[in-house]
DNA sequence: TGGTTATTGTACCATTTTGATACAATAGTC
DNA sequence: GACTATTGTATCAAAATGGTACAATAACCA
């Protein structure tokens, strides 16, 4: 994924399957608040997912884990599919020439990026805490921003970030998905507040703390002296 | 779709995005039984989901859409993305090129459908009643299989069969989206042996009715007279 | 040291949902 | 008119969920 706009230029080894994309969603939880890391173009007042291509000689899936290795710096990712964005006015010519041009990159009119793009979308739990983000060539920043607070994103990746909390959501219950966006320990209160804003919605404590207890797959640890003029909460592992 | 392995050398004017697929696992109901549309390769023992190409002019809904169509004469559809295939070797060069030579076709080794595919995955609920299956150029039969009792499928097309029941039993309470795979009218037995079949498990028949109707979303019509010796079940219909 | 405060863990009751059984209604057969 | 198979609904028990009460306790403060 080095020089991305040279790909077909210098005709690397690894060739590119052509016309398909990968866009990662990858989500993170920090000051009980749910947050995506997004790059930001050089040169351009315009942020978006990280994403990439697929090799011939790998799976779509292990392309997807390589894209967030390099932007995180983690393997062992909870990843997952959610879809496939494939209209036919999915091609972003002016922001490309946009990009291209503020980095001294030519490209001609029947360039394959300025064709049509089927983008596969994943969507990816990681521990905020383990997380180093890491910008590729194209861009000048790579770093976390709050789902309630997001900046400017180009092409149609408002629309795929929807569709990922969408999933998320719907697999939060059913896959009990949430844990990988915590640490190994963690206390009822933080993963309550990470269910809440999963959720958009507010839980009965009491309640969510009876539910999470009868599903029997948390291990209680020891307590966690926070400081606060309080009772402890104990801390819980899976 | 039509001479799907001749279009590269005819250079048709509606050009194809290549080395991505559609995969459509078509769902009806008969006999008290989950069916799943096939086609029938010419000269070879082996069986295949209808599928296809998109067109550069076309969203792949569009794609999908249109090969709905043409295997099943109906348009209208309800049609769902379920998951893409993209494994580094899904290439199925054996099979293509046996087709090929049944049916007096050559292609050199460099051939594009001799490449890796991503495929795309939907599933669409059909009314049984209303389709006619048609085959394709290739195939010398289509026609329903019961999801018991398969024929031999190519390709990597039974993981593919899996994967469409799984997303279909999940989305069957959410979405609701069984009664698609009915006639307009149904009495309340019908309905609970398509739950039944989909889910792979019996089901209580008075508690089932309950639900049913607390969902305030059928409408109860006439009787239906079946001549059989008891009493005669209501018509709902949504 | 003992009172105060904020938060946590758990017990408890009311309400709703679900599981399971009973039974009346009825279309056709004999 | 009795009999049979199936349908629609009522009913009770059990489980899950919503909501309140209250005791336990870590740090703070007078």
């Amino acid at each position: 994924m080095k020089n991305l706009y040279l790909t077909d230029e210098r005709k690397p080894k690894k060739r590119i399957i052509e016309q398909v994309s990968i866009d990662c969603v990858i989500f993170g939880f920090y000051d009980n608040q749910l947050k995506v890391l997004l790059l930001k173009f050089k040169g351009v007042e315009a942020w978006a997912l990280p994403g990439g291509f697929v090799f011939h000689s790998e799976n779509i899936e292990e392309a997807a884990i390589r894209i967030l290795e390099d932007r995180t710096g983690i393997r062992d990712i909870y990843l997952e599919q959610f879809y496939v964005f494939g209209n036919k006015n999915r091609q972003f010519r002016e922001v490309h020439e946009q990009v291209m041009s503020v980095n001294g990159i030519k490209a001609d009119d029947t360039h394959w990026l300025y064709q049509r793009f089927i983008s596969i979308g994943f969507y990816a739990l990681v521990d905020f805490s383990k997380v180093t983000p890491v910008s590729d060539d194209l861009s000048d920043e790579c770093g976390w921003y709050d789902i309630e607070d997001m900046p400017n994103l180009a092409f149609d990746h408002p629309q795929i970030l929807q569709k990922a909390l969408d999933a998320l959501r719907s697999n939060l219950d059913t896959q009990l998905v949430g844990f990988n966006l915590l640490p190994v320990t963690f206390t009822m209160g933080e993963l309550q507040s990470l269910y809440e804003t999963i959720l958009g919605k507010k839980l009965i404590r009491t309640n969510f703390q009876r539910k999470m207890l009868s599903l029997e797959i948390l291990e209680r640890v020891e307590k966690k002296y926070s400081g606060g003029s309080h009772k402890a909460p104990y801390l819980y592992r899976l």
